[in-house]
DNA sequence: CAGCGATTCTTTACGAGTAAAACACGTGCT
DNA sequence: AGCACGTGTTTTACTCGTAAAGAATCGCTG
């Protein structure tokens, strides 16, 4: 009962970020509400939009949307080939737009696809060798960049966020497999 | 150079997330490169997206999208008209978008616009009694909404990564209005 | 082995966002 | 006054994702 102020632990001194001034401008106009969700989910809203934007940029440069580099991605790093549907869930996205990605990128020539011999609805994608180039060379440039931006906090805060996030988001996975939805 | 691997701190217990997962498929491929970037960036991604859903359900049952609510609720939390630009910065939308939302929402009754009498180019909003009635009665559901998935976290958790979150954003908001874009 | 339900993927129709152009006004300069 | 220029907003053309329907195929069952 507590809560509904805090940005608790954290060294203070840096800047207001716009969701603690959103925050404020709610609670003078309903100070009976708990905000406090907003100062987790609001943040991680609008981290993703910044980080996503600034991420974009080595891969723009490289003629590739984030969809897009996601789905090489997932064929890169599984190794093996995979099935449209195999992707849609990799990729968290639905399978029609995985269809429409990969005729777009089986047009550009970075992946093949090969149809199963023994059950003909399914394909089997996998990069060629261009496109295995190019997430090669993308990549390291993406995490560079990555990092370059995300040193705005130092090692030990960085180790703290990866670790908190990955427990919300464990248990966020968990429950959606229980509540199916 | 001691990174590439650890979520660190953080109680270990709970299942591996899907950003572990993934991070130790490039990790067995790609073993030369450091992946520390993506297990704060592919989390908070992961986790915008998971929370949306979840939050996107009190919004839908009220026939919103939460591009709306946004927009609604920048006119309830400021407490005075706003013009569309105003709205555009505020939501951190693009000014066509906001035509376009403002369109739908003064069709159904929501806001109200109203036009500058000195300068005839801008547009003043706000919200209707019905509009005003619509967010103060979804806000606090929305809220509890949110206050349960975020339970999955324990309060001082939740402080910590509020805490964290607002220190990375607010450096990263800084760092966007210096390199301009 | 014919048929029916389930699956895997693709197509279609549509809604929503964006960038760039267009539009409508103020402002200040000459 | 006349006119270029900047600003605030809307319109246009296009891209992309989604949901729902469609098409092809498998596997099981009678």
């Amino acid at each position: 009962m507590t809560a509904t102020r805090g940005p608790a632990a954290a060294g203070d001194g840096a800047r207001r970020d716009t969701v603690a001034t959103v925050v404020g401008q709610w609670q003078a106009v309903r100070p009976d509400l708990d905000t406090g969700p907003m100062e987790i989910i609001g943040r991680v809203n609008r981290c993703a939009a910044l980080l996503q934007q600034a991420e974009d940029a080595p891969l723009r440069r490289a003629g590739l949307s984030r969809p897009e580099f996601d789905l090489l991605g997932a064929l890169r790093r599984t190794g093996h080939e995979l099935t449209p549907g195999d992707l849609a869930r990799e990729t968290f996205s639905s399978g029609a737009a995985v269809t429409k990605r990969l005729k777009q990128l089986t047009e550009r020539g970075l992946v093949e696809r090969r149809g199963d011999t023994r059950d003909r609805r399914v394909a089997h994608l996998r990069l060629t060798d261009a496109g295995r180039d190019l997430v090669d060379a993308v990549l390291p440039e993406q995490l560079a960049y990555e990092r370059a931006v995300l040193s705005a906090l130092d090692r030990d805060r960085q180790g703290e966020l990866a670790g908190l996030l990955g427990e919300l988001l464990s248990r966020l996975e968990g429950h959606m497999r229980t509540v199916r939805a």
